[in-house]
DNA sequence: TACAATTAATGTATAATGAAATTAATGCTT
DNA sequence: AAGCATTAATTTCATTATACATTAATTGTA
C-alpha cells in the first residue's frame, strides 16, 4: 500500500483521537466522571458483572488500576462489589441503580454525539464509514493477537532507518 | 441512523484506540520515548517549527503540559529552543538532529505497522476503509469546530450525581 | 497437608495533566 | 511616552492514571 495513503491514515486516525475525546473531557462530557472513570462505568455496564481481571483485561491496563478505578466508583456509590460465594477470591463488580441511571445517560449522551456526527457525513456514504471503520478496528485487533502480542518491529530500532 | 449501527460504530472505536497504541507504549515501540513524548516529538517533527501556543492547540491540550513535555525532549537532546529575535516571547521549537534521526525510525516504525494492519484487509476494500477513516475524521472534527465547540448535549444530569 | 496458582487490594513510584500564579515581551490607548 | 491589556512561556501545586512489587485470602493439586 502507497506510503502517502499511510501517511494520511495515520493523520486523520491522530484527528480522531485527539477530537473525540475532548468533548467528553470536561464535567458535562461524562456527567461529572472523568473520563476514565467514565470508561469503567460504561464497560462494567455492558459486562453487567465482571471481576477484576475481566476488567483489566479489556481494557489493556493492570488490575491494580482497575482496583482503585472500580473503589472511586464504588465511593461515588455507581458500582458495588459483592464476593462471589463460590469462589471468594473472586469479587462481582457491578453498577448500583445510581450507576445504572447514570449509565443511561452517559450511554444517550455518547449515541448522541456520534449520531451527529455521522449526520454530517453524506448519507449515502454513511454505512460504508461505519463499515470501514469496523473492518479496521478488526484488523488491529487480529494484528495485535498474532505474532508475538503486542510487540512492534524492531528492526527499525536506533541505527540510521531514514524513513525514506 | 439506526441505533444499532451506532453502537457497532462506538465499539469499534473504543477497540481502535485501546489496541492502536498497545504496540507503541511500552519501550521497543517509541523507541524508549513514552507515547506522549512520541506523539510530540512527531508533531515537533511535522511542523519542522512550532511555538508552544501552536504545539498546545495541536494536541488540545495545556500550554503547561506541553512546556514541559518540550523540557523533557530538550533534556534528552531531542529538540532545542530558540528565542524568536523579532517577537522575543516566542519560542521556536525544532528538532535537534539527533531528533531527527530518531522522528525518522520512529516514522518508519509506524509506517510499518499500519501498513501491516492493511494488509489483513482484503485489498479491494484497503481504499474504502481509508476513505472511510478520513471521511468520519472530518466528520468529527467538523462537529466539534461547529456551535458551541467542545460541549456535549448537558441536557443529562449532574446535579444528583455526586462527583465533587 | 503442603505447595502452587489465582484474585484482589495496597504501598510506592512515576508520568501526564490542568489551574493558577509568575515573568517577560509586546501592543494599544490616551 | 506612560500605563494598561494581552500574549507566550514557565513554574508551582495538586490530582489522576498508571505500573510494578508485595501481601492476604482463597482455591486447586501433588
Amino acid at each position: 500500500m502507497d506510503i502517502q495513503k499511510i501517511r494520511f491514515l495515520r493523520e486523520k486516525l491522530r484527528l480522531i483521537e485527539r477530537q473525540m475525546n475532548d468533548p467528553f473531557s470536561r464535567d458535562a462530557g461524562c456527567c461529572g466522571l472523568t473520563l476514565a472513570q467514565c470508561h469503567t462505568l460504561l464497560e462494567v455496564g455492558y459486562k453487567k458483572e465482571v471481576s477484576l481481571v475481566d476488567l483489566a483485561s479489556s481494557f489493556g491496563l493492570d488490575t491494580s488500576t482497575l482496583s482503585r478505578m472500580i473503589q472511586g466508583l464504588v465511593v461515588l456509590g455507581l458500582v458495588s462489589r459483592l464476593t462471589n460465594e463460590k469462589d471468594r477470591r473472586y469479587v462481582a463488580i457491578s453498577l448500583t441503580d445510581q450507576g445504572r441511571k447514570l449509565f443511561d445517560q452517559i450511554e444517550a449522551t455518547f449515541n448522541t454525539y456520534f449520531a451527529k456526527v455521522l449526520e454530517l457525513i453524506p448519507s449515502e456514504k454513511q454505512d460504508a464509514v461505519v463499515d470501514g471503520i469496523g473492518l479496521f478496528s478488526d484488523a488491529v485487533k487480529k494484528h495485535n493477537e498474532s505474532a508475538r502480542c503486542c510487540e512492534v518491529d524492531a528492526d527499525l530500532g536506533e541505527k540510521e532507518t531514514s524513513a525514506r
